[in-house]
DNA sequence: AACAGGAACAACCGCCCTTAT
DNA sequence: CATAAGGGCGGTTGTTCCTGT
């Protein structure tokens, strides 16, 4: 198919910007607004192409980038994340402020890399390079939870850039929908309403550490055949996530284990923290008042995860028992009985079984070992850093 | 002082996805 | 629905600066 360049490329101007063109285009953009960017270069009369100009703009002379040397805990979130997502340095541009992705990405290749690779740690893997080829033993149950993390993580990027597509096409059938489902809570006897608040920052160990160590013991999420959990249908929940102005979507679960996803306004969203948790959940109030884990827990990944698996049941993507099997795996389950949560055994099997305590205790050591390593070089005025 | 090599950084390239027509 | 344009993103390159010899 092929496409035409952005720009004619003959008699245009390449290299380093000057301090007049980074003036003629701060006094255009001040003045206009970037507006198109191929017609940029021509209206502010720049000898550039329209992209050159935007990632001038973008990576360079935007009032609101800080510059400069990145702090210490910059470098450790950079580190951290970059364990999680890989080279999504947009991805990380997004938990350090004023940072653009180019300049991390920079930082990186140039500083951060190199200093791993002294450090002897695989910057790709984030493990010790002795170990890298080490297989089924601990490490591999790490990197597999690392993996799952990193797509839990991906997923919530993800629902959260889908979440704000979704919200521009908002529409008055969603309300009139959502009214109707309105009613169909008030008369489900079960109902879990979650309020969601925009997190401004990844931490996904606390949100991991605050759900490990709460959920397992609570057994939060119903099981289908669960003999103490006799809920009816249909099983209604409600996510009003806030953070921005209210997306609230509503999701009614049926006797098929058919979910009905339905969303009512507004604008841009962020999964964040689910900070509360309400409930009229007749069967299942007396497990939940047995536990905060839903006041405290950070949902800032759960709840864009589940929004993701609500679509994809939704969009008969997914069968529900696939979410559940996923969840598990988030969760790095190590039920004997892999299906003992969705088949309909009895919940407190998974609450023996995943108890979670080796793979929590794998996360920190990891974590700690890495950032550890990080804080002693630096301090100690180490050669490494 | 001159040079070489490496480090650091800005900018470019090409691919891809989204949006508009 | 198909196509082109806009823009985001990650990888790479080119230039400048710094340091050691």
């Amino acid at each position: 198919m092929g496409r035409s360049p952005c720009c004619e490329k003959v008699g245009l101007k390449k290299g380093p910007w000057t301090p007049e063109e980074d003036q003629k285009l701060l006094a255009y953009i001040e003045e206009h607004g970037h507006g198109s960017w191929r017609a940029l270069p021509t209206k502010a009369g720049l000898q550039r192409c329209g992209k050159s100009c935007r990632l001038r703009w973008t990576n360079y002379l935007r009032p609101d980038i800080k510059r400069g040397k990145f702090s210490l805990q910059e470098e450790q979130s950079i580190i951290q994340l970059h364990a999680l997502l890989g080279n999504r340095w947009s991805a990380i541009a997004t938990h350090l402020p004023k940072r653009t992705d180019n300049e991390i990405k920079n930082y990186w290749n140039t500083h951060l890399k190199k200093r791993l690779n002294k450090m002897g740690i695989d910057p790709v893997t984030h493990k010790p390079k002795c170990n890298a080829l080490s297989s089924g033993s601990g490490h591999s149950k790490d990197s597999a939870n690392l993996s799952h993390m990193a797509q839990w993580e991906s997923a919530r990027l993800e629902a959260e850039a889908r979440l704000v597509r979704e919200s521009k096409l908002v529409s008055n059938s969603f309300q009139q929908k959502l009214s109707s489902t309105v009613l169909a809570v008030q008369n489900s006897s079960t109902t879990l309403a979650q309020t969601a608040v925009l997190s401004p920052c990844l931490d996904v160990l606390k949100a991991w550490q605050g759900f490990w160590s709460n959920s397992t013991s609570a057994g939060i999420f119903p099981v289908a055949g669960d003999d103490d959990l006799e809920y009816p249908t249909p099983t209604t929940l409600n996510f009003s996530e806030n953070g921005f102005p209210n997306i609230e979507t509503t999701v009614t679960l049926n006797e098929n284990q058919a979910l009905e996803f339905t969303k009512s306004s507004v604008t841009a969203c962020g999964a964040g923290i689910i900070k509360e948790v309400c409930t009229q959940m007749p069967a299942l109030k007396e497990r939940l008042d047995h536990t905060t884990v839903l006041h405290e827990m950070s949902y800032s990944t759960e709840s864009a995860w589940f929004s993701e698996s609500v679509r994809a049941v939704n969009e008969n993507i997914m069968p529900l028992s696939n979410i559940m099997e996923d969840f598990k795996g988030i969760l790095g389950c190590n039920c004997d009985d892999q299906n003992s949560l969705m088949a309909g055994d009895n919940l407190e099997n998974g609450d023996k079984n995943c108890s979670g305590s080796l793979e929590e205790s794998n996360y920190k050591h990891y974590w700690n070992s890495v950032l550890n390593l990080v804080n002693s070089s630096s301090s100690s005025g180490s050669p490494v850093f």
